[in-house]
DNA sequence: CGCACCATTTAAAACGTTTGCAATTTCTCT
DNA sequence: AGAGAAATTGCAAACGTTTTAAATGGTGCG
């Protein structure tokens, strides 16, 4: 390894030109000679000249750098989709050489605070905001700060402009109940959360609007509904549904980690699956090819998503474009061995 | 919100002071005085001032990033950890305020060229390298420049001191073949890789040692082979393994992903397990649980690691320590159903 | 030979912060 | 009141880069 060369100005001398001139050179400018162009890169790579990020970012008020926030909850739950996620935003990241920032918000700190601390600190030109919630304070704020940002996810009110990519719940729970109305099906159960969150209510009225386009008044839905990360309250929710009178003979959940608690109690309770009792999911997470007979979900494809968000975020940081851009992605079914016909007979 | 005050030098001329004393007053010198320091504190607070970060980073030499480089795989292939990893690693650095910077390494991009990018940037203060390679380029980098840094997972010989946290690999190996041992097996299958990562080293060497302990000539170990990320020949080892004249009664895996595909393997076989083979695992991955009849394997806490190697890299950063922090985290034994006594009859 | 013009290079300011040292104010004591 | 010490505050440099505006040197032409 060559002698390090820190700086632009230890280069400079080393070549016997001056700190503007390396600059330029180094950026490509026209105006520098072809032949010292090429003389400075040669040396700069030679030496393994980096530019100080600092300093770059100091001048030109551009960091390279693109934020979230990522909440720290409970010791044992981990955000399933992080990790495809971040690989996701990296991907649609590294093409211009941006990095990502995780600015973690510790158990009972708000995202907010850190949200702005990462935006008002200059670290990063722009932010990701992923699971909206129906009232949003970051949404507000970044807004308001009009500062570079892409949500995952979408408000329910369209009351202002901003950019967003989202997963169409909507339709995939409509498409869940299409395809369970006609294997038979008339009696469902939801099992939702009760956290206010905008995907809840999209997959929600997705299904609702379903049940309403198909209209047949025979049809019935029954909703199990528990905190988000309460897993007793859960479990007890889902046990009502399958210990009513009269128990529904499909059950759509929110998103796999209900669906796979619902496969898994409706075992406890002697139900075979999918004979007795058809679960569909959505999500698509690694456990739910493994649960027997296999979850049918809904895959968003959310590393491709984050790609995207990626991708979306550079341009916005870049053009400022004023009409906001958006994207609707459709789930993919992923039928596997957890629905078929409605029971026959009654049990 | 009040009006934005973006810089030192305007909260300086809204309060009358020079920016020096803002800036002490901020940063609580004693030698400032205790109502100025309140008075500054409080315009802060009003004004929603935070520090500019890039400034800050380039007078002080410090950026308060920790670095992580993010290798981006094939489209399908995500770290099944890194989720995992990232939150724990976000919570051991929060309690300090610093960030984590997450550098991707497009496919193709050496991880080393983004390291090395990451370091003479400036951008982070410290690094964090994972998944140790026999012959590690990225150490030996970080070495010779000087750079802090803490590693998980550890090189073979001990050729120069270094930080590092790793699973006992080894020790959990070894446990493994003694209740394999006591329940009666003495034909044993090995799956693993053929990349030449540390951590297959000595979780092998784990095993032979045990082994060896025993001193009983009648065990017997075969081994299956195959490349990491090609599913294709993993199955195809497998099932040579499987489809032997003399099948091993208990299969051990280098983990679980592999140890997830000899059991579908074993069912597509015919084999019941544990009847037939006992199979046991490594890492204890969500899809673990669920896989019919759960998998018995190792966990090895990467949330828990992941926070204590932040927290380390924070010492590290800190005081230099000219001694090695090092921490061999023993993983816990998760019993399930998918191992049991050797078949008693020859199958 | 001198002037204008072009290509190429450079000096200096700026970004927002921290910090060594100096200056100012306030206090204490005689 | 005045000197000296102590407490408090401020000036100015520095970090490494980008960028505006200006300087330098060379060439062709009259």
């Amino acid at each position: 390894m060559p002698a390090r060369v820190t700086t632009l100005k230890e280069l400079a001398a080393q070549l016997g030109l001056s700190i503007t001139t390396v600059s330029r050179a180094l950026a490509g400018h026209e105006q520098i000679a072809l032949k010292t162009r090429q003389r400075v890169t040669e040396a700069a790579r030679l030496a393994g000249y980096v530019p100080n990020t600092a300093a770059r970012t100091l001048v030109s008020g551009r960091s390279g750098f693109v934020g979230m926030v990522l909440p720290i909850r409970g010791p044992n739950l981990v955000d399933s989709f992080l990790g495809e996620f971040v690989t996701g935003l990296g991907e649609g990241l590294v093409s211009h050489g941006s990095d990502l920032i995780l600015a973690a918000a510790a158990q009972g700190q708000s995202e907010l605070s850190v949200l702005r601390h990462v935006v008002e600190s200059g670290r990063a030109d722009g932010v990701v905001v992923t699971r909206i919630a129906e009232v949003d304070e970051r949404l507000a704020y970044l807004r308001q700060r009009n500062f570079p940002f892409v949500a995952h996810g979408r408000l329910l009110d369209g009351d202002f402009a901003y950019h967003w990519l989202d997963t169409d719940g909507a339709h995939a729970f409509g498409e869940a109940f299409d395809m369970l109305y006609d294997l038979g099906h008339r009696h469902f159960g939801l099992v939702t959360i009760s956290e206010p969150m905008t995907f809840r209510h999209l997959r929600q009225d997705g299904l609702a609007a379903a049940i309403a386009r198909r209209g047949d008044p025979s049809v019935r839905l029954d909703v199990a509904t528990a905190p988000r990360f309460d897993r007793g309250a859960r479990t007890q929710a889902i046990n009502r549904l399958l210990h009513a009178a009269e128990r529904p003979t499909a059950i759509v959940a929110l998103f796999d980690e209900l669906a796979l608690t619902v496969m898994e109690e409706a075992g406890r309770a002697g139900l075979a699956i999918p004979h007795d009792l058809s679960v569909i999911g959505f999500d698509n997470i690694a456990a739910s090819a493994y649960a027997p007979p296999g979850l049918t979900t809904f895959d968003a494809s959310i590393r491709q998503c984050a790609r995207e968000i990626g991708e979306m975020l550079l341009t916005v940081i870049g053009d400022r474009p004023t009409t906001p851009l958006t994207r609707l992605v459709r789930p993919t079914l992923v039928s596997r061995a957890s629905h078929g016909p409605a029971p026959t007979g009654r049990n």
